[in-house]
DNA sequence: TCATTAACACGGG
DNA sequence: CCCGTGTTAATGA
């Protein structure tokens, strides 16, 4: 009864892109996770043995250096996965990002011979191997442009907007220092940012929360 | 010019 | 009181 439920969630996250047999086989193998916000579900330098497949809730991609810091790459939303999870299961390597769950929600964790045994047998399991290293690829180009070529006011719109999207919420619970670690920056540059925002009646200014006023898409 | 660091006052929980 | 916030002054890239 409990892969009657795995196979549920694994059918709203991902029916429209496997096949029958192949939701099947996953239901079997998966073994469920459900985590909060704040959890780390890898760290850097992780080995990973089961693949992750997100269920729901929304998850954020770290990078991390000992010296200048943390920065956030990308989220992760329903029916993603992480294609350095991908690169590690197969390749067994260590991860050279963090994964922190942004929201609660659930992981159906695969083990690595199947997805192995998955890519020989279904054509779309081999699609979706692509299709997801070619998704984050892209985000970690926006990343990268978004650092080489965006101001910060720019790249802090651009994080309260994908932070409201994948909260599905017009307020968002965070305070100024926990922006400025995930932007790698300084909370004097954040505050500031913030409170011209706030001026400009973009957003509206709380303790611990901010209030989105623009208009999301 | 714009970011960072340090320092300080304010005030709500 | 503690912590998040708003601001300034000094310094650096």
């Amino acid at each position: 009864m409990d892969t009657e439920l795995v196979r549920n969630q694994i059918q709203m996250a991902y029916g429209d892109r496997f096949e029958a047999a192949l939701l099947d086989e996953m239901a079997a193998t998966a073994l469920l996770v459900q985590f909060s916000p704040g959890d780390v579900l890898i760290d850097i330098h992780q080995y990973i043995r089961r693949m992750p497949l997100l269920l729901s809730g929304a998850i954020k991609i770290m990078r991390e250096d000992p010296d200048e810091g943390e920065l956030l790459l990308y989220f992760l939303e329903r029916g993603d996965t992480c294609a350095m999870t991908l690169a590690c299961c197969m390749g067994e390597a260590q991860s050279e990002v963090r994964a922190i769950a942004e929201t609660s929600g659930a992981l159906a964790m695969i083990p690595v011979s199947k997805m192995e045994n998955w890519l020989g047998r279904y054509k779309s399991w081999r699609h979706f191997v692509f299709e997801s290293y070619n998704k984050r690829l892209t985000e970690m180009l926006a990343a990268v442009d978004s650092l080489a070529f965006l101001k910060m006011d720019q790249r802090l719109l651009a994080y309260l907007r994908e932070k409201a999207k994948v909260n599905g919420s017009q307020v968002l619970t965070i305070t100024h220092q926990d922006i400025a670690y995930e932007l790698n920056t300084s909370r004097v540059v954040v505050s500031r940012l913030l409170k011209a925002m706030e001026n400009d009646n973009q957003i509206r200014l709380h303790r611990n929360s901010i209030e989105i006023l623009f208009a999301l898409n």
